[in-house]
This record gives structure tokens, sequence and C-alpha cells, in this order.
DNA sequence: ATAAGAAAATGAGCATTGCTCATTTTCGCG
DNA sequence: CGCGAAAATGAGCAATGCTCATTTTCTTAT
């Protein structure tokens, strides 16, 4: 109906990519609104459908099923913290700084990431280790990270080989992920001495590991147990 | 059609209480192997009931819903867990090691728990996050520790006041619990470095706090960010 | 312009799942 | 043995993720 008035309003010829781009967008957007609300299990791709002004069955032709589409999600947030904390870790300013502001700004930025994005924490929160997925795209995430760390971690100390950069650098990115991690919900008190200990906890670790050239591999007492 | 049969045969007559707790037992024990090996959303209620030789609409007399069953579960494992620990804990002995004999036995302790129970691993893995009723149980869990911790650390340093204690205490158990349930994937001498990363590391933090007497509540620079 | 064929878009409906509830079976007791 | 209550049962309902036959839109040739 009305062909003829579309063709020569001259505006019908809409770029086909962009508006592919548009409509993934909407559907990305309102699926993490519903996700963060509704959760995941409790959202339906039809609703999300409908609330997108999406058929259901283009959803499918850009989404293989529904978790591909918490995992788009999850890659974007993924993205943009990785995207973050690069800043730092490949800045030759920051990485001469003395080890306890270094940790004190890895930490802030991590954190600071979590209290600008609450929707990551949303959905991340839900389907952690029930969509293998998700895994995943975490693990990803962390090998990139822990990359960078153990680089920078072997400029400190020429002693550590670099399996004990990446094993620091893993213990660390985890450690400090899952703190910050559980200091979202808390209230803001707590929150905030919870990053204080995080910091503590970080920086001991990481001295531990510095401060002592020739680091032995093994913990000191070995035999302490059973012998 | 055979009452009589049925009747006179003498042996009908089941404890019920019994039956009954037997056949919940059934349910879990199906549940508990179907959830590790085709996961929790792989699982059907109806697959767990067939499979136990139990009607569908008993099992939903016993659980109100699929979740209560995975609850359970959790439950039980929790109380387990939780039982080792609080051996450890509540021994005047044990308290009165030396720290880093200390971490040792409590790492473990815990180590040996999840080692000695994949299960844990295979169901608390899955619906992390996402099941509410899961990290409520997983909560309840952790407060307990908490608690039974925090007091073993007030002995040690009498400086630190009851929420010192609480605080040190959450960090510890969740860091340990977490780098412990990350070492459980990786084979073994991975996993085994990620031990002893696991004791250095509490080890260094609760050094930390238990060496340094009159301890302060925050760390070091407070302002060395952007003044 | 227009027709023909290719490509993309659409949404009614299918298969599966968690769960219910009308019916059947079993039990306690006079 | 009979009767009312309580427990057990499983066919089937409602809801959801996803498909695929049909329709619409776009490209190209004439």
């Amino acid at each position: 109906m009305s062909d003829s008035l579309l063709n020569t309003a001259g505006l019908r010829r809409e770029p086909r990519q962009a508006r592919s781009q548009e409509r993934v967008n909407r559907i990305l957007e309102v699926a993490q609104e519903m996700f963060a609300t509704e959760g995941y299990a409790g959202t339906t791709t039809n609703a999300i459908a409908a609330q997108a002004k999406v058929p259901i069955g283009s959803l499918y032709q850009f989404f293989p099923d529904k978790v591909a589409i918490l995992q788009a999600l999850a890659i974007r947030y993924t993205a943009r913290l990785h995207q973050q904390l690069t800043i730092l870790l490949d800045s030759a300013e920051i990485a001469a700084l003395p080890l306890p502001e270094y940790v004190e700004r890895l930490i802030d930025t991590t954190d600071q990431f979590f209290t600008e994005n609450p929707g990551y924490h949303a959905i991340f929160m839900q389907a952690q280790g029930a969509i293998p997925e998700l895994n995943e795209v975490e693990r990803a995430a962390d090998i990139k990270l822990i990359k960078d760390l153990s680089t920078a971690f072997a400029q400190r100390n020429p002693f550590l080989t670099q399996e004990d950069c990446e094993i620091i650098g893993f213990v660390a990115i985890k450690v400090i992920g899952n703190l910050l991690w559980l200091s979202i919900d808390q209230e803001k008190t707590l929150r905030q001495r919870l990053v204080v200990e995080t910091k503590r906890l970080a920086l001991s670790y990481l001295q531990n590991h510095f401060s002592i050239h020739e680091s032995p591999p093994g913990i000191a007492s070995e035999d302490a147990r059973d012998k």
C-alpha cells in the first residue's frame, strides 16, 4: 500500500546493514533491561522481541538462541572493562609507580567500572556457572588480562619466571574481581571497607612475591603437617 | 483388582515415614547424579522421578518445585563442609598453632573437602547466582563460618574490634573458597600450585592484620590519587 | 517501467518442560 | 467388613524456546 508515495519520497532506501544493526542494538538494550529486572530465566524471548518491536523470527535470525543474547551482552561489558584496565596496564608512567599506588589504581579502576556499570553485575550474576558460554567469555577476558598483568609483574621482579608471573596474575585478577564483585551488594560503609581490604590483601600478596628476590616456589613449612 | 491377595500377603504394611524418607533419598541421589552429568537445566523433573521410580506427583509432594531439589542437595553439602571446618575451628589445640600452620590446616581441609566431594562443585557451579535460593544457602553457611573464624581471630589479636574480625573473616573465607574452587578444574600440577598460592595469599593477608598491633583501619595512601 | 527471481522478514504453531489436580489406592478404626 | 480420611498417582495443562512455510522486500535484466 502507498508504494509510489514512499518511493517518490526518496527516503525509502534505508541502508540495509545499518537497519539490521539498529535492530540488534534494540534487542540488546531491551534484553539488558529485562534480564536485569526480571532475571534471565524470567525473561522470555518472545517478550524481548515484542518489547524491541522486532518479530520473534527476526530475533532468531540475529541470535541462534536465547543464551546468545546474554553472551553478546557479556562480551560487550567484558570488552569495556578490559579497555579500561588496558589503559592502566599499558601505561609506562603507571607501570613505574610504586607497588602500593599501582595496586591502588588497579583496584580503584575496577571498582569504578563495577559502580558505573551495574548492569554488568546484574547480568553476569545471573547465569554464572549455569551457562558454559558465559564462562567461556569470562575465561577469554581473564586470559587477556592475565597476560597484560604478568608482563607488568615480570618487570617488577626479574627473578620470577613467566609461569610464576602468570599464576600470580591469575590469583590477583581472580581475587580482586571476586572481592569487588561481592562488595557491590553491600551497603556503602561496608562496601568501602571491603575495597580497602581488597587493596590490603592484594598488596600484601604482591609484596610477598616482589620484595623477596630469588623467591622460593613453595611456601614455608612443607612438612609441618604429618611428619 | 486382586485386593484380597495383597491384603492376605501380610507384608504390605510398610512403615510410612521410613518409606517416605527412602523415596526422598532416592530422589536426591538420582538428582545429584543427573544434575552433575546433564546439568541443572538439562535435567527434567519427570526424568528424575522416572529414574528414582517415583511418580512425578509424589516428587512434587516432597519438593515444592525443581529448585527445591537443588537447594536440598546444596544444604546437605554445605552442612558437611561446615562440619569439617568446625572440627578445626573449635579445637583449642589447633587454635594455639602458629599462624602459618593454622592457615595450612584450614586450607588443606577445605581443599580436601572439595576433592572428596566433586558433586559439590558440579552442583554449586551450576546455578550459582542464577538461583536466589542457592545464594541464600551459601550465605547462611558463610555467616556461620565467619562467626567461628572471627572469634578465633579475636584471640590472636585483641586489638582488633569484632567488626574488624568479621570483615577479615569474610575476606579470608571468600578468597580461600574462590581460589580453591577455581583450582578444582585445573590439571594436577597447576592445581597444587594454586593451593600453595592460596596459602601464601591468606597468610600474608592475615599476618598483615595480626603482626601489626594497634592496626590502623585504613590503608596507607588515602589521597594518592587525585590530590 | 516491469517482471522474475533471490533474499530477508514474519508470526502461527510445534515440541518440550515444570507443575497440577481429579481420580484412584491405601490406611485406620468401629 | 465397611467407611471416611489421607496419601499416591499420572494424564494433561500452561508456558516457553524455537522453527519453517508463507509473505514481503530488494536486485537485476530486459
